[in-house]
DNA sequence: ACAAAGCCGAGTATTTTTATCGGGATTAGA
DNA sequence: TCTAATCCCGATAAAAATACTCGGCTTTGT
């Protein structure tokens, strides 16, 4: 029941982009050496992450990644899905996807899976990356 | 963000357990034919169940497995925490774990993984096997 | 021109998952 | 008492997913 290592990655670098909105696009290798995280993995996050939309680039020197909306209207919903697909415990559930299971009503087990994919969901999309960054700053 | 299919055929198979409570024990190769389960991992997943209490095994001839407590006393939850170990969908915010990230304070994400960790295990410790027969009985 | 940065397909190493195997222990019933 | 059904369990194998790494290309500010 765990996101990947590129779920938690992404997140993270967000809420840094977040954190930096206004300052201009900051580069990967920034980001990779503060989180600790590899740069040629986060290059690799960050391609999805741009073809989401969620994220611009800007080319060439001085460049880097900027997010492509503010904070605010970001959530880390948006975040998970650009990198680790629909939510979805499992697989016949899956968020945007027809009720397609070969088991079909005789599955007694899927309504407990469409509940807990909705409260996920529910969850993730109601956090922006502009409430992470009040959230901790409550909890200081 | 998935269960793996040990979590989904386990719960599976606890609902069937469930649904035939009042005939005693009942084998492996019945639920594992029923199921489309490989017997021989089946009884893998029952190993930890049983060490949970969730199952009573007995064995020899007419032998098999029951649940532990009536349905209403067994939720799914129980089941996924047993097969899957603590519901986290990070490391760091495992249930039972001190807080040890070592990231520690400066980590501004964590408030995301417990809100979802805490939301999860809510719907997953809201849902007993009796719910779930309830559940598809209504749907029906 | 050159260095800083993103772009991207391909490849590899590691870990996790999903089983499978083979044999042992227990017990109901013939 | 014998046998077949059934659970018990450690070891191993195969497959899939994950977590990176590599190398080279493109773009752009100075």
């Amino acid at each position: 029941m765990r996101i990947s290592a590129k779920g938690e990655y992404g997140v993270r670098a967000m809420v840094i982009l977040a954190l930096v909105f206004y300052d201009g696009p900051v580069p990967l290798r920034e980001i990779a050496e503060r989180e600790c995280i590899s740069y040629q993995f986060l290059e690799q996050i960050f391609l999805p992450l741009r073809r989401a939309g969620l994220v611009t680039s800007v080319r060439g020197a001085k460049g880097g990644y900027i997010l492509a909306k503010p904070p605010n209207e970001i959530n880390v919903g948006d975040i998970i899905r650009a990198l680790e697909g629909p939510i979805a415990p499992v697989e016949c559930v899956a968020e945007g996807k027809a009720d397609s299971c070969s088991r079909g009503d005789i599955c007694l087990t899927r309504g407990v899976w469409q509940r807990l994919r909705d409260s996920m969901s529910e969850v993730l999309d109601d956090i922006t990356l502009a409430d992470v960054l009040c959230m901790s700053a409550d909890s200081t």
